[in-house]
DNA sequence: CTGCTTTCTTGATCTGGGTCAAAGCGCAGA
DNA sequence: TCTGCGCTTTGACCCAGATCAAGAAAGCAG
């Protein structure tokens, strides 16, 4: 795959330097039917139903997509961290509510032009769907956590999963002392387990009695011994979709 | 999208009445690569971290994929029905469980060919992501049952969708009066829902005992008022995923 | 510094669904 | 016809995590 939308169709900064296809048309194309969007932390990027004529992806911040049924209880069922694609060709309604996490820049392109695009690009169409297969890989690591797993196995996974993570972003594996910023509030958190936050907060607590994790502040968190984390989540000691 | 896996991929007697471009070379490849597998109900069909030389597309039966935790516990994350698609090209290794849920037939493509046709026709590619995002929503739907939804809408949820399903193979939509068979355990719809089997058996009895539904047998259902099913699942009344 | 809000922690109590145990049911094979 | 085995149902009891209820800590505006 030469054209990769991580690194080309994202950003601009970084694609001049990564990308041999960079003076190629598409990009043109992409350059042509692209824009910034700033939210800022809290924020709603779109509600369920509504109408959305772009697609996009992260450049930085989080974001969230969540169910929500109408008594009240959400289910966070995507975080969307840099380099995450959001939105889907070919659809016009958005399926899920969009919220920014923290502050948050998304890269849009116009969805029509995008579309057309992709009829006429195959590499496009091939690195999304190779996106949307982790994406969908992901999703069943999830699975597993919400449908078996026990609060403290939750927490520890998704203390991993956001570890690994950040640590990819810096292009390294995650290690035993390795340190970040909690992206998330208790009660995110909480939507992302199938928990409640009271809950949340007492994992976290115990962990932290038992030395698996370090806080600094409330969001902070310090990773001793990134095994002994690894231990808790209740996967084999690999870890992780295997790829 | 002229080409359509479903009808020209899977079935040689479908693709010849239904599409218009069957008598092309990518037809001609497929069918060249194509093999028939099938299995009894129960049977493996390929473990978690088995090489997979082949993708397939499911023509009659049902499979499921799950991951399963070294101390037992399991998790279904798939459950894949006639038209759906198994594997995933680029990938060697098989990231879950696949076993037949019931008596199972696979249209298989090799996958090395099937993966350099791909990189030549574009409908295929387009297609297959089509289908992931599809399955992604429905990984995404699942992943709200999973985590907030009590074992009483879970059950209803889960007929709610085979019913629907079910329907869509004969072209229509679910109603009320419709019947259909299970093609699940209750060991496999708790894999499914995260439950026990005693907990999936106390509520299809409490189901039945209220009237919204009715069983013959162990496994045949009846659905006398399907809208009654539907006000069970905790969705809003137009339920499942827009589209 | 003070008061206000948002976020987080901790405690007390309750309950839905898990666990363990024992039958029922239905069918394939002898 | 009987027997055995896999699947399912039902009961009794228990516990992880939800719920309800205070507070504590951290920001932040004035």
């Amino acid at each position: 795959m030469t054209f990769d939308l991580k690194d080309c169709g994202t950003c601009p900064i970084r694609h001049r330097a990564v990308c041999a296809r960079c003076e190629s048309d598409e990009l043109e194309i992409l350059e042509s039917i692209k824009f910034y969007r700033s939210f800022e932390a809290g924020q709603p990027v779109i509600w369920s139903g509504d109408s959305m004529d772009f697609v996009a992806s992260v450049v930085t911040g989080v974001a969230s997509l969540s169910q929500a049924m109408e008594d009240g209880r959400t289910q966070m069922v995507g975080l969307l961290l840099p380099s995450d694609f959001l939105g889907r060709p070919g659809r016009e309604f958005a399926p899920y509510d969009v919220v920014a996490v923290s502050n948050l820049t998304l890269c849009c392109f116009r969805r029509k032009p995008f579309e057309k695009m992709m009829l006429n690009t195959p590499h496009i169409a091939q690195r999304l769907l190779e996106m949307t297969l982790d994406e969908l890989d992901a999703a069943r690591e999830w699975m597993l956590i919400l449908g078996r797993k026990t609060a403290r196995e939750k927490i520890a996974s998704l203390l991993t999963i956001l570890a690994r993570r950040e640590a990819s972003l810096a292009l390294q594996t995650a290690q035993s002392g390795t340190s970040f910023e909690l992206p998330l509030t208790r009660e995110a958190m909480a939507d992302y387990l199938g928990l409640t936050l009271e809950t949340v907060s007492r994992q976290v607590s115990a962990l932290k009695r038992e030395g698996i994790v370090q806080l600094e502040g409330k969001r902070k968190i310090i990773i001793p011994d990134f095994d002994l984390l690894v231990a808790e989540t209740g996967d084999d000691a690999d870890g992780g979709v295997m790829v």
